[in-house]
RNA sequence: GCCUGCAUAGUUAAAUGGAUAUAACAACCCCCUCCUAAGGGGUAGUUACAGGUUCGAUUCCUGUUGCGGGUACCA
């Protein structure tokens, strides 16, 4: 039952408005003890001539009380509507309940295919924690729409291609050495690389001799491409058991590398198009009609750029996947990159540029300044969370009431932990990594929702019986707030999804923890019988598949006990 | 220089133009003979500055200050 349609068209037949004008009015109270929804009646003080509150007042009285709603007040300005508690609570609850896994998802996205671009970690270089943001944000919106019915497909657009090879491959050419290399790939390749950058600033031939032999990548030449396959194949067994430790799995690889051929039409018809114009030896596209410096295409060595890559990449998905939405989760700092190459498109005159949304983060830096990969100042995923699961592992021995599957239980919590640090803000802040802070496990925070999980899992496995609602009861304040929050479910990912905000998810999914945390505190369960005990467990289980499907959603697995 | 983003309790952050600006952490106080204290309750504390639009501004507009990012042959 969805309650806010129920009262606008009830007051759709009362007010000169439209049902969905009010609709969009109507707002939640700020307290819970200002009633369940509220209609401000400003918007009403013009044609009516008459002060809000009087129209607040008027509407109050010729609102009669019905099936769902047990009162009308007004307040001020505002009309605000109390429901019936025990009419709310069997609706919501047998709703949960029958729903299960189900509940909270949609039919909104059905036959649209939305592409969700995320993590794109580079060949040869660590995956660290700022690659995390991407990640993790990535694979919670593709979680998100996937819950809203969208076909959604996981795309890994891997940094296999660039000068950065050229330069690894006149780094390995002169320092490298295949043995040390195979056995810790990612650290060795990325020591040459570093040593390379070193070098490179005593010795600017050495960038030159990096271009020389990117070139010959681009051209085919036979022992670059060896190099960088090898390079490409070792680096991605190890990004791959990181993703396996996240729970993350992606439904294409296809990287910078992939669009290499595909690039020459997209170029020639660019020429064909007249859009490309030469400047400073170099071949751009004019935008500054559309107030966006140019966008550089082929660069004056005749090679390809980035740009070059992204626009290929998108006509290849458009006409492959026929997309509805291509979502890029990329860092900000590329907002300008994502604006122009968007108007490249548009300028070839494909209306699809309007459905590509850049989903732009912020960066993570440490307390002393930025990540550097190149100046080896790197905190790497990998610490982070067997640190973190490594601190939830001696928490739970402490605790003592885990028995079995601690580590088990332990990777889950701890994993979840981290995930949850880079999902809990705008996507748009800047995290400041701290151990410190990752690694807090009070208040907001993955252990806390997952507790209050294991909590309810607890009381449901010692009653034995499985909550059925009966006939009649009655709903405190802690039993209402927790209903009303589990109700919340669906409207929470619908407004994840339209801002591209999985935070939305996890503010929700806290709230609804602190819900039950404080229905836990103040009302008995298994002491109780009859009516109240049966009332009560059938919440605490709904209670229980709200937040499991809601963490679900932020790639972050509940625990049975903790 | 130009473009662009940000500025909210001591700290990190919320808030479709709406009611008394909301949480967490840190501080102080209280609650385990009671379903897991990784919990709950309480106290104290906030919209950078100056204007403007509006019945109403943290939110929109202008300016100021402070900080960050971008500004073609890296991605």
């Amino acid at each position: 039952m969805n309650l806010k349609e129920y009262v606008a068209g009830r007051l759709a037949g009362i007010t000169p408005l439209e049902k969905n004008d009010i609709l969009g009015l109507l707002a939640l109270p700020p307290t819970d003890d200002m009633g369940d929804l509220a209609f401000p009646c400003f918007a009403l003080a013009k044609t009516f001539r008459k002060a809000p509150p009087m129209i607040a007042a008027e509407l109050a009285a010729s609102y009669a009380p019905d099936e769902w709603v047990e009162k009308a007040e007004a307040v001020g300005g505002y009309l605000n509507f109390y429901f019936k508690r025990e009419a709310v609570a069997k609706s919501v609850i047998s709703d949960v309940l029958s729903k299960g896994k189900a509940y909270g998802t949609d039919t909104l996205g059905e036959n649209k295919t939305v592409l969700v671009e995320y993590s794109s970690p580079n060949i040869a270089k660590p995956f660290h924690v700022g690659h995390l943001y991407s990640t993790a944000v990535g694979n919670a919106l593709a979680n998100i729409y996937e819950a809203l019915g969208y076909n959604v497909q996981r795309l890994n657009h891997l940094g296999d291609w660039g000068t950065q090879f050229g330069k690894l491959i006149c780094a390995y050419k002169r320092w490298g050495d295949k043995e040390t290399i195979e056995k810790d790939p990612i650290n060795e390749l990325l020591k040459i690389y570093v040593r390379f950058h070193n070098e490179a600033e005593e010795d600017p031939a050495l960038e030159d001799e990096a271009r020389h032999y990117f070139k010959l990548l681009e051209e085919g030449d036979e022992e670059a491409t060896a190099l960088w396959t090898w390079f490409r194949e070792v680096s991605l067994r190890e990004f791959k058991s990181t993703y396996d430790r996240l729970g993350i799995a992606f439904d294409s690889y296809n990287g910078e590398a992939f669009y290499g051929d595909k690039m020459a039409a997209v170029v020639d018809e660019l020429k064909e198009k007249d859009l490309l114009v030469e400047s400073e030896g170099a071949q751009i596209v004019d935008l500054s009609d559309e107030g966006l410096p140019p966008c550089l295409l082929l660069k004056s060595d005749g090679a390809t750029i980035y740009a070059t890559r992204d626009v290929t990449a998108a006509l290849y998905r458009k006409q492959h996947y026929d997309f509805y939405k291509n979502i890029y989760v990329v860092g900000l700092p590329q907002s300008l990159h994502f604006k122009q190459i968007f108007a490249v498109l548009k300028k070839m005159g494909y209306d699809c540029a309007d459905d590509c949304v850049h989903v732009g983060f912020g960066t993570v830096k440490l307390s002393d300044g930025k990540l550097s990969t190149r100046g080896g100042k790197v905190v790497l995923l990998e610490d982070v969370l067997k640190e973190s699961v490594a601190r939830t592992e001696a928490k739970i021995r402490e605790a003592g009431i885990v028995t079995e599957d601690v580590e088990e239980i332990s990777e889950k919590i701890g994993v979840g932990a981290v995930l949850y640090a880079f999902l809990h803000n705008s996507r748009e802040k800047d995290i400041v990594f701290s151990w410190e802070d990752m690694l807090d496990f009070e208040g907001e925070s993955a252990p806390y929702v997952q507790y209050s999980y294991a909590r309810g899992k607890s009381i449901l496995r010692r009653a034995e019986e499985s909550g059925k609602l009966p006939e009649s009861f009655c709903v405190t304040d802690e039993e209402y707030a927790l209903i009303k929050a589990l109700d919340g479910l669906n409207a929470a990912i619908r407004d994840s999804a339209e801002k591209n905000e999985p935070f939305v998810v996890n503010r929700y999914v806290t709230n609804l923890a602190r819900c039950f945390n404080k229905f836990y505190n103040t009302s008995s369960i298994l002491k109780e019988e009859g009516d109240v005990r049966a009332f009560r467990l059938a919440l605490c289980e709904a209670a229980c598949i709200g937040i499991q499907n809601a963490l679900g959603l932020l790639g972050i697995q509940t625990v049975e006990q903790m």
